[in-house]
Order: structure tokens, then sequence, then C-alpha cells
DNA sequence: GTCCCGCAGC
DNA sequence: GCTGCGGGAC
């Protein structure tokens, strides 16, 4: 597939560079540093989440862990805990598995390219040229979803990107896009790639944004064939539509008059893997089973609620149990499973539905 | 309903 | 190599 790259480069990284000096942001504790373990802290949370609420974690982080050493050296549940509340947990324990890994292969510090960055836990490859980026001037370009905004809207760019080798073409042209190479030798000697990396970031989430391009104030504006055709808003292009599926799931719910409830540690699999939550049955048969029979006659159904995954609409269906003594033992409540106190448990990593459930219900 | 990004399984 | 998953925010 064609695009347009070629003939827009030479005009796009100069002035997309000289916009971001002048307007970009710079004052975000995560910049004006190149230091790799503060950039790919900041990076992976903003993977998922708001700068507003990255700061506040951020900042718990680094207090905690100054270093990466600190990081590898702390236990999953710890890092769990301090993650709780920011969701997408997976990505915690990639964060601890990459800790890990810098430190028993790289020494504790983070190696020096986009390539060898890729190769770590939960760093593929625009994170990986984002760092290399900020940190060691690499020439090398990213493409998270600002700057597929930006590019797929200056280019123009129709195809479909739910289609990988489309998205590969975008990639290809990306790189095209990418600011000239330095005359001399040193790459990293100067503040370029830094720049312009920001500086997509910063349009994609100032200025060229989903739903109301900025065009007016756009410092691409002229170079911008989606906005040329007055229709910008329409980039980036996504014919694929997802089909959702539906399960259900029964979650025992026992809890004392102390507020303790019990919890187990989920499976380092599947859904909700590595996270605390109550027990989960397949159907009301397994959950039955699961009880001695006075207590299933006891049991309470609570009203059902439904969960919504990108892939899957989850039917979850909340069953109280009296809080019995005897609960150890009962496949599968045995081994992790326990009592965890009302002051312990908001601090855990719990699936969303699961904390709200046990907010709302006291 | 849409999007994010890396990973795992095919 | 490609597709679909995972969990949550907007």
């Amino acid at each position: 597939m064609h695009t347009h790259a070629a003939a827009l480069a030479p005009a796009f990284a100069p002035a997309l560079i000289a916009w971001q000096r002048s307007h970009g942001r710079s004052t975000l504790p995560w910049q004006n540093t190149r230091d790799p373990y503060r950039v790919w802290l900041s990076e992976i949370m903003l993977q998922q989440t708001q700068v507003v609420t990255v700061l506040g974690y951020y900042a718990r982080f680094l207090e905690r862990f100054p270093a990466v050493s600190a990081l590898a050296a702390a236990s999953e549940d710890e890092v769990l805990g301090l993650w709780s509340g920011l969701g997408y947990y997976s990505r915690a324990r990639n964060l601890h598995r990459c800790a890990q890994d810098v430190v028993a292969r790289f020494g504790g510090r983070f190696p020096a390219s986009a390539q060898e960055l890729q190769t770590l836990p939960g760093i593929g490859r625009s994170t990986a040229a984002a760092i290399a980026a900020f940190c060691f001037g690499e020439r090398v370009a990213i493409l998270d979803g600002n700057v597929k905004r930006v590019l797929t809207r200056v280019l123009a760019y129709e195809a479909d990107l739910s289609r990988s080798a489309n998205e590969k073409t975008l990639w290809d042209a990306a790189q095209q896009m990418l600011p000239a190479p330095a005359a001399g030798e040193a790459s990293g000697a100067d503040d370029t790639m830094a720049r312009y990396t920001q500086g997509q970031m910063d349009l994609g989430a100032t200025v060229c944004l989903p739903r109301q391009p900025q065009c007016l104030i756009c410092p691409v504006q002229r170079l911008c064939r989606g906005s040329a055709a007055g229709n910008p808003e329409r980039y980036p292009v996504r014919e694929r539509r997802l089909r959702r599926s539906a399960q259900s799931l029964w979650l025992l719910l026992a809890r004392r008059d102390d507020g303790a409830v019990w919890l187990h540690k989920r499976p380092a699999k599947g859904i909700w893997a590595g996270l605390h939550s109550l027990p989960v049955f397949d159907s009301e048969e397994a959950l039955q089973a699961a009880l001695p029979p006075q207590a299933w006659a006891a049991a309470v159904m609570q009203p059902a609620f439904v969960h919504v995954l990108t892939h899957k609409d989850l039917h979850l269906h909340p069953v109280r149990v009296a809080a019995r003594a005897d609960l150890q033992g009962l496949p599968p409540l045995d081994g992790s499973g326990r009592w965890v106190s009302a002051q312990e448990w908001p601090g855990l990593g719990l699936p969303a539905p699961v904390r709200r459930l046990l907010e709302d219900e006291h």
C-alpha cells in the first residue's frame, strides 16, 4: 500500500519539533530525564490511564521503588497492591517481571536499543521505541494510539487498520516520517528524536483529538491531507466490529460481621490472573457442589450484574453464604483462600467488579 | 459502544 | 504471522 509519507516527511518533523518546543508539554514528572527506569514506568502507566491519574501512582511508585533494583526485589503482591485501582493487572505483573529481567539479564541497567528493550516483558514495539528515542536519541518510530490518529490524518490513510498488513504499512510510513538522520555520528547528542516523539504524543493529546481535531491551531495543518479533504475526524479507519459473547460466573460471597471477606488468589493464567477474588464458579451447580448442604440451603442469591470486557459480557451472580470457620478445606477454597480483613482487602489487587461488589455491599 | 497495547495460542 | 484475549476508562 502506498502512502504519501516520503513527500510529507521533509516538512513534517521540523514543524512538529518547533511546535513541541513552543507549545508542547514539558513539565510532567517523567519528562526532562533520560533515566530509562522513569521513562519506562511512565510509559507503562500511560498505556492505560490518563495523565492526571498517573501522576499520583507514578510518585508513589518512585517513592517506594527509587530504582529498578528495588522494584525487582519487591514481592509481586506488594507491586499489585501499589498498583491497586489502576486495573490492568497483567501490566503490573509484567512491570515486576521486567524489572527482574533488567536486573538478571542486564545487570540492573536497561538496554540502550529499541531492539533489546523489546525483548523485555510488557515492552512491545512502540514502548521500546519511545524509551529508546527519549533516553538514547535512537532514530526509531513509535506508533501508539495518538500517533496512529495523527499520522493517518496527515497522510489521509484510508486503509482499514484492523488488518495487520495495513498497520504494518503505517509502521513503515511512521519510520519514513522521522526527522532526517543527523549529519554527525552521535545521534544521542541532541534532543531531536525526543522532541519529535514527544511532539507526536502532545499533538495527539492536545490538538489532533479523536472527535474534535483543532485544525486551526495545528502546526502541521498546511501539510495535512485529511484536513485538506475536510474530514480529518474520520481517521483512523477501522472496519472490523467485534462481536461480544456472554459468559456467566457465580461468585461465592462470604463476609463476617467484622467486615472480613473470604478471598483467594487466582491462578496465574486465565481470567483475573493473579488477583485476589471471591471464589469463582462456572455454574450454580459447581458452587453448590463446593458447599456443605446446610451452607447451600442458607445461601442467598444476590442480584446479578453485568461486567463488560472487550470481547465478553460477564454475567456475575453473587451468592451470599453464612460466614463459617470451615470454609477452609473446601475446593477450590483451599490453599490460598483466607479471611481478609476490611482494612486489608481494599489495598489488594482485586478485579474491578469484585471490588465494586464489596464496596457497594456494606 | 470505542479504544488501548502486549501477549498467547493457533 | 495473524487473531483474539484481557480489564478498565471514556
